[in-house]
DNA sequence: TCTTAAACGAGACGGTACGTCCCGTCTTCTT
DNA sequence: AAGAAGACGGGACGTACCGTCTCGTTTAAGA
C-alpha cells in the first residue's frame, strides 16, 4: 500500500463495544466521514445518509460563500433540509461538520510514492499538499479550522488526533524511507523537519497569504537536503 | 538605534494633518496603545486614559482566565468598570483591543543589536522571539490574535499590517545586514528565510503547542546558515 | 347570552383554517391571552402555556410596582424566568404583553343585563366600567396602554381594534336595545353617546385622576337621558 | 380683557426670589416659553434666544416628521445645533421641550368673549379648541403630551398644572359667567361640564381619532343646555 | 403483525452576547 | 456663566445563535 489515508485508517467506523455517549464525538472525528451505520442489530430508524452528505455539503458550500465567521448551526441544517438536532446528534461541533465536510470535497490523500530519493520524495510530498492549499475553499476551511483549534481546546484536540497528526505521520514515512535509504541528513531531526515543513506551508496559508508555488518547494527542499 | 520597536515606529500616533472621521479605527490598530490624546484644541471631554488601561488590563486578564472563546465585550467592560460604547469607540473588535494590550503587556521589541555574524544575529533574534511565547499568557494571546485573523477578514488585515509585517521588517533589518557584510548565503531568498523563521514559530505554537526551546534554535540557524 | 366578552368574542382564538405566518401577530393581539395551541397535528414542541402564564404575570406585576416607565422587556423576561425571545416570538411590543396580561388579571366582561330601561342599561354599564377602574393596578395598565397607544402607532391600531372597540359594541348593544324598546332619546346619535361615556371615562383617568365615583354615574345618565 | 393666556398668566415668567437647583423646572413649564432673561445682575453669558428658539423649532420639526418615538434629546441637540447639556440646563424632560413648543407654535389662546348666552360662549369655546386638535402636528404633540403625562409621572404634574387646569379655568369663566346669568342648567355640576366637555374632546383625539367636526360641537352644546 | 426504539423534520425553549441607541452627566475649550 | 462639542458610565433594545427539549412521523428489529 502505498497511500496514506487521511482520514479513517486506523480502525473500523464505529467502536463496537460500547454505543456509549461518547461515541457521537469518537465517530465524529476522521470516522464520522466513514459509512453511516448504526450497530447493524439494534433496532430503530438507521442514520441518514442523505442528511449527512447534505450537512457535509452545505457546510462546506456555506463557509466557501460567506466565510467561517457567518457559519452556524442553524444555517447548515436550513441549507441541508434536516433538523438542528441531526447535527448535535453526529458531530460535537460545528468545526467538526467542516472537517469531515473537508474529508469528503478534498483529496487528502498524500501520494508516498518512492522515487527513489529523498529529495524527490519530499518534492513529491510537498507538491500535494500545496496543491490542496491552491484551492481558495479547501485554503478557507484549512484557516478555519486551525483557527477554531485554538479557540476551541476540544476541537484542537480532535483537529491534531486526526488532521495534524496523520500528516506528520506520512512525512515521517517518507524520513523513515530515506533513513533507511541512507539519504537523509544528519541535521535537522526528523521533528524539526516536520516543524520547518508544516511551518512553512500554513504560515503561508494563515499568515502571508500567499500562494503555495513551485519555488518555494524548490527552496524548503534546497534547505533540507543540504546538510 | 538598535532596537525595533513593533509598534508604533513609522509614524506619530496620532495622524497630524487631519482628524478626520476613521482616524478612531486608524488609531485603534498599533496606535490606539499610544496615548489618547484626542487634538488639544477641541472642544469636548478628552479620551479617558484611565479607561483605556482598564480597558486593556481587563482584556489581558480575561483571556489569560477563561481563554478568547470566553472573552466577550461585555465582560471586559463590566471588570474595567466602563459601557460597551467606549470600547466599540475606540476598537472596531475584541481582537483589535488584545492587539493592543499585547503591546501594553508584554515586551514586543526585539533585539537587533549586531552580534557581527549572521547565524549570531538570527541566534539572538529567535531567542527574543521564543521568549514571547513562553509566557502562557502572551503564547495565548497570540494564538487567539492569530486565529481571529483567519476568521474576521478586517481583522486579519490590521493584524499582518500592525503585528506580522512589522516581526518581518524586524528580520529584514538582520538580512540586509548580513547581505551587507556578505556572509547570507546565496539560499534561500530573504522572503523565504522570513516564511520558514516565522512559519517554524507559529506552527509550534498553534499546531503542537511544544515549547519554543534552544534545540529549535540551533536547528533553525543550522538550516539557515548551511548552504 | 347576556355577557359581552371583551376579547375573544367574535371568532375562536386560532383561526382553525389558516395557520398562517402572521398568525402569532394576530393571536398576539385579543387571542394571545387564550390557550397558546400551535395547531395539534404539527411538528415541533408546542408553545409553553407556563411561560406564557409567567410573562403575563411578570409584567402584570412590574408596572404595578415600579410603573410603565421602567417596564422592560429584560425585567419581564427576568421575573418570568424564560427568554427574551420567548416573549418576542408571541408578542410585537411589550405593550402588547400588557394588553394580554390586562384580560388574564381583570375582569372585562361587561354585563349587559336587560334591567328594563335605557337609565337602567346604562347605568349598570357604567358601574361595571368604573369598577375596572377603581383598581389601581388595573388603572395603572389602562393608562399606560392609552399611553402607548399614542406613541406606537402600530400598537395604537391593535389597542383600538382590541379594546377600544369591543367597549363600543358593548354599549352598542345596550343603545340597539333601547332604540327597539323606544325609550333612546333623539339626541345626540349613538356615535356620540359613545364618545362622551368613554370620553368622560378616559378623562377621568387620565387628566384629572379623580375616582370614579356614584356622582358622576348618575350625572351622566342624566345628561344623556334628559332630551 | 377678554382673552385667557394658557400659558404665563399668573405670575411673572423669572420666580425673582430664589435662581436655586429648581428654578428650571418651574421655568420650564409655562415659563421657559418667555423671554429667557436670566436675573439680569448677574456675570457670566446671559441664556442664547437663538439656541431657546431653534430648540423649540427643532422638537416641533422632529416629533411632526417622525413621530414622538423617535424624538430624542440628541437629535433635538443636532437639529438645532446645540449641546445636549444646553437642553437639560433650561428643560427638565424633553416632554417639557414640546410643551413650550406647542405654546409657541400654536394659538393657545382661548377666546372667552361674552356671547350673551351660556350656549353661545360654550359653543364659541369649542370651537376654538376644536380649531387646535385640527392641525395634524399640534393634534400630533397633544397626543404624545398626554401619552408622556402617564409615563412619567413627574411630568405628569407639570402637564397638568400648566396646560389641563388653564383649560378648565378657562370653560370656568364661561361657567360662572352663565351662573351669574342665570341660564347655567342646574345639573351637572360644573366638574362634571368640564369632565364631559373636555373628556369628548380628548377620548376623539386618542382613542377614534375622528375629526372634530361642527356636529359634535352641537351634540356636545345640546346636551350641556337641555336640562 | 405488533411492539419497541431510534433517528428524523420541525420548532419552541432558556440563555448569552451582540452591536446600537439614547440617557443624563461630566469635562474641555470658546464666547 | 453659558454655549457647542463630545466622551463617559449605564441601561435597554431587538436580533442572532447557542445547545436542549419536546412534538409527530418514519423506519427498522425483535417478539
Amino acid at each position: 500500500m502505498n497511500d496514506h489515508s487521511v482520514f479513517g485508517v486506523p480502525g473500523p467506523p464505529v467502536p463496537p463495544g460500547d454505543p456509549g455517549r461518547d461515541a457521537a464525538a469518537l465517530r465524529a472525528v476522521g470516522a464520522g466521514a466513514g459509512a453511516p451505520e448504526g450497530r447493524p442489530g439494534r433496532p430503530g430508524r438507521r442514520r441518514s445518509d442523505d442528511s449527512r452528505r447534505a450537512i457535509l455539503a452545505a457546510a462546506f458550500e456555506i463557509v466557501s460563500e460567506v466565510g467561517y465567521a457567518r457559519l452556524t448551526v442553524e444555517g447548515i441544517a436550513a441549507r441541508a433540509g434536516c433538523g438542528k438536532q441531526t447535527i448535535y446528534r453526529w458531530w460535537p461541533a460545528k468545526a467538526d461538520v467542516l472537517l469531515d465536510a473537508l474529508a469528503e470535497q478534498a483529496d487528502l490523500h498524500v501520494p508516498l510514492t518512492d522515487t527513489g530519493s529523498y529529495a524527490g520524495d519530499l518534492r513529491a510530498f510537498l507538491a500535494a499538499s500545496f496543491a490542496l492549499g491552491g484551492s481558495r475553499e479547501v485554503a478557507g476551511v484549512l484557516r478555519a479550522l486551525m483557527a477554531e483549534a485554538q479557540i476551541d481546546q476540544d476541537f484542537g484536540a480532535r483537529f491534531r488526533a486526526a488532521f495534524l497528526r496523520r500528516r506528520r505521520e506520512a512525512l515521517g514515512v517518507i524520513l523513515d524511507r530515506a533513513r533507511t535509504r541512507g539519504d537523509l541528513p544528519a541535521a535537522p531531526p526528523p521533528g524539526t523537519v516536520a516543524d520547518i515543513v508544516f511551518g512553512t506551508l500554513w504560515y503561508r496559508l494563515l499568515a502571508t497569504r500567499e500562494p503555495l508555488d513551485e519555488a518555494l518547494i524548490g527552496d524548503l527542499v534546497g534547505v533540507l537536503t543540504a546538510a
